[in-house]
DNA sequence: CTGGTGTAGGGAAAAGCCCGGG
DNA sequence: CCCCGGGCTTTTCCCTACACCA
């Protein structure tokens, strides 16, 4: 072996062993990302995963022009929802919350359009994502073939098995630097198009490490909406919430606190909102309207709580006996069926009841008043109902038929007595004489026999 | 024929439960 | 979150017509 030879041999060993080393730092730091990025994964609990490894290993430039492709998109979209929405209007907050988060990527820009139209007409942003979004394209799938699609969760089907070729990945770079085709490409489902807006898909980055941390903890607080996580409780009542800010507004339930008065006729609220959409009932606006039936409503919350009327949404539901309700206070009225509880009491005769307009319906049994009369021969009856019972004794409307001899009825309650003559049924009973009878009236009306009472 | 008794329906009072909206 | 007003349903009750029988 010559002299040269042996240094060429030299220096390969050690440019070997260099690579070597260079190759297993290389891989340490590969695999410590991917710890990383796979404990804040598990964090999540969803299907970010595809995103994120996506842009670290086949992305190191792109993050960066998308980072700031997302600033700018950022800017763009607070001043596009400043010049279109009240700006210190806090609602609705859920909605908010996520344009806040579609204000990440050109795409972005057009769903926060969308949803500011429809903060007004109704649809759900995320409903009008939804149906924004087609199939997912082949370009989809070439992507997924070398981004660890197929390991997710949520990415359900074999369509992403094949790992890619080499050549896919120039197509990829150059599908992924065209904006308008971002999220339809990298999206399954709606789920995956949510996520795909978030501008934490940008910034899991491979070598801004310590920037990931800082949008993770915004995604975080973010996808709370999603995993309804509440960190934030209420020392006082144990209410959770999903952020500070919720959580203060809430304390002031406890310290009776109300900072926010109304210029006009001095009613004070704990928070903003509430004022502005008292002020609402001064100005007569509504500047919420449905764009199912057109009525129009002065806050958010009220068109959302009418929206259930359409959706048949019943987010409400008893833990005992399943049924479910639009509003929270009628599951709150509907619960004391189950506890009993009746904290409406008359002040005349002492009588409890569940729910207050069933006392105050009461009340008029005490001072006579009946409000409903009857067009025809004048007489008047406390509630409405009993007024439309009684106009079918003149319109001779008998809407309830007895299935067996075909005999109708002005009432239920006279088919239900009347069905007793066909079942034999006979469920009062003399406790004098053991006589049964299928009426209490008639039972009554015997009484007398023992008693010697004369009608 | 009359009065006692039983049967069945008419109608109303009131409470229960639920719902939409302010 | 609370409250109000209202709708529909259900229960309970009073009243009455009618049949049957002694």
């Amino acid at each position: 072996m010559s002299s040269v030879e042996s240094l060429r041999e030299f220096v390969n060993e050690r440019l070997t062993a260099a690579a070597e080393e260079i190759f297993r730092v290389f891989k340490t730091t590969i695999v410590q990302y991917e710890e990383e990025i796979d404990r804040q994964r598990v964090m999540l609990d969803i299907c970010w995963k595809p995103q994120v490894k996506l842009h670290r290993i086949e992305l190191p430039q792109q993050h960066v022009c998308k980072e700031e492709e997302v600033l700018a998109d950022q800017q763009l979209c607070n001043q596009e929802r400043n010049s279109s929405l009240d700006q210190e209007d806090p609602e609705p907050p859920e909605i908010k919350e996520e344009q806040e988060e579609l204000c990440t990527s050109r795409e972005g820009e057009q769903l926060v359009l969308k949803v500011e139209t429809d903060t007004v007409m109704l649809t759900p942003a995320y409903e009008e994502s939804d149906h924004s979004e087609a199939e997912p394209t082949s370009d989809h799938q070439l992507l997924s073939n070398n981004s660890h699609v197929a390991e997710s969760p949520d990415q359900k089907g074999g369509e992403h098995g094949d790992s890619g070729s080499a050549g896919d990945g120039e197509q990829k770079e150059k599908k992924r630097h065209h904006g308008s085709k971002s999220h339809s490409d990298y999206a399954k489902n709606s789920s995956d198009i949510q996520h795909n807006t978030h501008p934490g898909e940008k910034s899991f980055s491979f070598d801004k490490f310590g920037k990931s941390f800082k949008c993770t903890s915004q995604l975080n607080a973010h996808m709370r909406v999603h995993t309804g996580e509440k960190p934030y409780s209420c020392n006082t009542c144990g209410k959770d919430f999903r952020k500070p800010s919720e959580l203060t507004i809430h304390m002031r339930v406890h310290t009776g606190e109300k900072p926010y008065s109304c210029n006009t006729c001095g009613k004070t609220f704990s928070d903003s909102s509430g004022l502005r959409s008292h002020m609402r009932t001064h100005t007569g606006e509504k500047p919420y309207f449905c764009k199912t039936c057109g009525k129009t409503f002065r806050s958010w919350g009220d068109l959302e709580k009418h929206t259930r009327v359409h959706t048949g949404e019943r987010p409400y539901s008893c833990k005992i006996c399943g049924k479910a309700f639009t509003h929270d206070s009628h599951l709150t009225a509907h619960m004391r069926i189950h506890t009993g509880e009746k904290p409406y009491s008359c002040n005349t005769c002492g009588k409890t009841f569940s729910d207050s307009f069933g006392l105050k319906v009461h009340m008029r049994t005490h001072t006579g008043e009946k409000p409903y009369s009857c067009q025809t021969c004048g007489k008047a009856f406390n509630i409405k109902s009993n007024l439309t019972v009684h106009m079918r004794t003149h319109t001779d409307e008998k809407p309830f038929t007895c299935q067996i001899c075909g005999r109708s009825f002005n009432q239920t309650s006279g088919l239900t007595r009347h069905m007793r003559t066909h079942t034999d049924e006979k469920p009062f009973t003399c406790k004098t004489c053991g006589k049964a009878f299928n009426q209490t009236s008639n039972l009554t009306v015997h009484m007398r026999v023992h008693t010697g009472e004369k009608p």
